[in-house]
DNA sequence: TAGATTGTTAATCGATTAACAATC
DNA sequence: TAGATTGTTAATCGATTAACAATC
């Protein structure tokens, strides 16, 4: 009886206390929200309807409004979200309070196209700095970012700040990198090698996998069946 | 009552007539287990535990247990799974009888990255021709696929049998293609692309929507909290 | 045998959807 | 008002984990 009262409270607590403890997949759907209430901005769009949000997703009305209830936002009126209000109150919600400052380790095709792709589009989030072995590309500034040596790793990511890396570099190289990772004090991984990735609890470092072949493989498997 | 019963026949049947229709997470989690159990062939590991399998991938040796209990393999010791074994039965699973041909529109550097990345790793699998609209890429052979001109894309998708396609063009331009996609007979789609895409329900084309900036954002989201 | 491992069912957890009251 | 829309709770669905029997 005493437990189930304490786990009641511990739930409320949860609930209006930590409003940062959002479900993963709404996470992801905000982000492609306002991806979308962006769009809609540029196109004149001042007011869109939860429908029409969910449409163009793919889900239902009733998902995007859940989603907005558990952030707390709520429209006025009966005529649809407003677009700006709901672009900011979902950067209030997404967005760290200070930029967050993201280097790329291997700088490559795939690193090029995810720095040229993502630069200037969130102000909150800014990809400074990549790192490489290669005499090409060492020193020199590609797709508009420095690219430094990774035996300089430490020293830059205390000098820019660094919070957050995107592993881009190939698959057999990656064990080379996760004690450097660890060591400067990154909190964020982006991880598109092969290569699962698991740090110690005491790290503190969220990681996200996201491997390439797995993807493609799962289209096909849904698209053969 | 009998909807009852009915019900627990028809579980039956998806369970033991349909072994093609697996959880979305089994399936992305199968394709992961097969990368890393030939990666452990590579090095000579002929056995491998339940428990060995789901450290490597941060999870329980139960869920791999299940995993494999649903596509129906077992071992026939307690030395662990054959890792040969192992490797063939995912096959047998997941990939296509037939090879599948992919192609990608956009043939920019996030399309030179997974080209590259992923050729020649999975036989059944293929990346076969790039479209794209630049003088600069038609008419030429990139990270050793020829580029074609978008369009020709329904011709080539005829001479090519190709079945799945990599969408990595601009964002603006992907309106453009989507007709394309559907009178071309194209069942899989693999979107990079920051607009997320709906077919109509009597296409049968199966999407995957995967944008970076939301990657990025959810491991910042979560970094910060 | 005892300990480790596998395979499977039942329980739990988390996410989506159904249902509906409230509002414009 | 009637119809459309929003916000919220309860029910359902799907995926994970706990529990345990069976086996080596």
């Amino acid at each position: 009886m005493i437990a189930l009262a304490f786990r009641y409270i511990c739930r409320k607590e949860v609930k209006y206390m930590q409003p940062s403890k959002l479900p993963e997949r709404t996470v992801e759907r905000l982000s492609e929200y306002r991806r979308t209430l962006l769009n809609s901005l540029n196109k004149g769009v001042t007011h869109i309807y939860s429908h029409n949000l969910a449409s163009i997703h793919g889900i239902t009305a009733v998902q995007v409004r859940r989603d907005l209830m558990l952030i707390g936002f709520s429209s006025n009126n009966k005529k649809g979200y407003n677009v700006r209000e709901l672009i900011d109150f979902i950067g209030g919600i997404l967005d760290s309070d200070h930029v967050l400052n993201v280097a790329v380790i291997g700088m490559g095709n795939l690193a090029s196209a995810i720095t040229a792709y993502f630069n200037g589009k969130r102000s909150k989030l800014r990809i400074v700095a990549a790192f490489d072995v290669s005499d090409k590309k060492v020193g020199k500034v590609i797709s508009s970012i420095p690219c430094y040596h990774i035996d300089d790793f430490k020293e830059q990511v205390r000098n820019n700040n660094i919070n957050i890396v995107i592993l881009t570099l190939p698959t057999q190289e990656v064990d080379s990198v996760c004690g450097l990772v660890i060591e400067s004090g990154i909190k964020g991984v982006l991880n598109f090698t092969s290569k699962p990735l698991t740090f110690p609890e005491e790290a503190g470092i969220y990681v996200e996998d996201y491997d390439i072949i797995t993807l493609l493989e799962k289209v096909a498997y849904y698209t053969k069946g």
